[in-house]
DNA sequence: CAGGCGTGGAA
DNA sequence: TTTCCAAGCCT
């Protein structure tokens, strides 16, 4: 029989209560100042930005959090809205479906939760918009529950120091997740707070391109710096073009809908993007999404 | 489950 | 300039 099957992951040549200690206490003095990381941040504070954060950099997602929690302080005061009024308030954070679906996210936490944020997975699960990431991520960050919180930069980080490889796979393995079910601390306290210095090594130190090995508090552990830092050897990454998508004209469409307030005549969106045919099928493509709304022949206009 | 879904900044 | 990436979700 052979002696080590290929799935087999390396461990940590470090206790586990040692690997935690150091990740946490590098967090504690590396960690950025971030609002929705102090502790009167509300749950419904922390979800919204998550939401924000699924996909958009920090730097932009701050100057919107603000201006939306400022606007809308609880799930209820969202509920009240139009759908249309949180597309607009979304501004250029991109994947605007992200707003409606918060909305509406908004409107089923006041109409069936009692209007607080759910402090449950299951029931964080169920909302629009929330995944597998976001529910761990609002139940450990804003609950101080323990759940494994795998997103790109987590994935990442345990791809190199436990697995001793450059990136993770494109999509998550149950091996990943067994990984990262094993090195979750027991208590649920150090549990959220590992979750989160994880996730800040990541985005800050062992990053996608340029990682500042000489900074990381595991240089010597890690799997992939004792391999020699070996490349990655895994099929293509998925290079999305995006001048002359659909995607594009979307966003030129979606973009004169939030700066105007009101209605918008079709020769204002027709202004935007010289194919018709591909003009008009991402318009479609828009209203069938919720995120526009016909009014009457050749008149358009945010959802209200 | 692979592909669609925005936008802007850094390498 | 081009490419890649940024706390994913949904179908």
């Amino acid at each position: 029989m052979t002696a080590i099957t290929a799935t087999e992951a390396p461990s940590l040549p470090l206790p586990l209560p040692l690997l935690h200690s150091t990740v946490i206490d590098w967090y504690e003095a590396s960690k950025r100042d971030l609002p929705w990381r102090t502790p009167d941040a509300t749950p419904w504070a922390v979800m919204v930005s998550e939401f924000m954060l699924q996909q958009t950099p920090v730097k932009r997602v701050l100057p919107v959090w603000r201006a939306w929690l400022t606007r809308w302080p609880t799930p209820a005061d969202l509920a009240a809205e139009a759908p249309g009024e949180a597309v607009r308030m979304w501004g250029r954070l991109g994947y605007p479906r992200r707003a409606l679906r918060l909305h509406a996210a908004a409107v089923a936490i006041t109409e069936e939760h009692g209007g607080g944020v759910p402090d449950d997975h299951a029931t964080l699960l169920s909302l629009p918009g929330v995944g597998e990431y976001t529910a761990a991520a609002v139940a450990s960050f804003a609950f101080r529950q323990r759940h494994v919180v795998l997103d790109t930069n987590v994935r990442r980080v345990f791809a190199r120091a436990v697995t001793g490889v450059e990136y993770p796979a494109i999509a998550t393995t149950a091996a990943e997740r067994r990984t990262a079910t094993a090195l979750l601390p027991d208590d649920a306290a150090t549990a959220a707070t590992w979750a989160v210095g994880v996730m800040e090594l990541g985005a800050l130190v062992c990053t996608a391109r340029g990682p500042e090995c000489g900074d990381c508090p595991l240089f010597t552990a890690c799997a992939w710096q004792r391999a020699g830092r070996p490349p990655y050897e895994g099929p293509a990454r998925r290079g999305q073009t995006y001048e002359g998508t659909d995607r594009q004209v979307r966003g030129k469409l979606l973009a004169v809908l939030r700066e105007a307030h009101g209605t918008v005549p079709q020769a204002r969106l027709d202004a935007v993007w010289p194919d018709a045919v591909q003009r008009a099928r991402a318009l479609d493509g828009l209203v069938a999404d919720g995120l526009v709304e016909p009014v009457e022949q050749g008149v358009y206009r945010l959802p209200q």
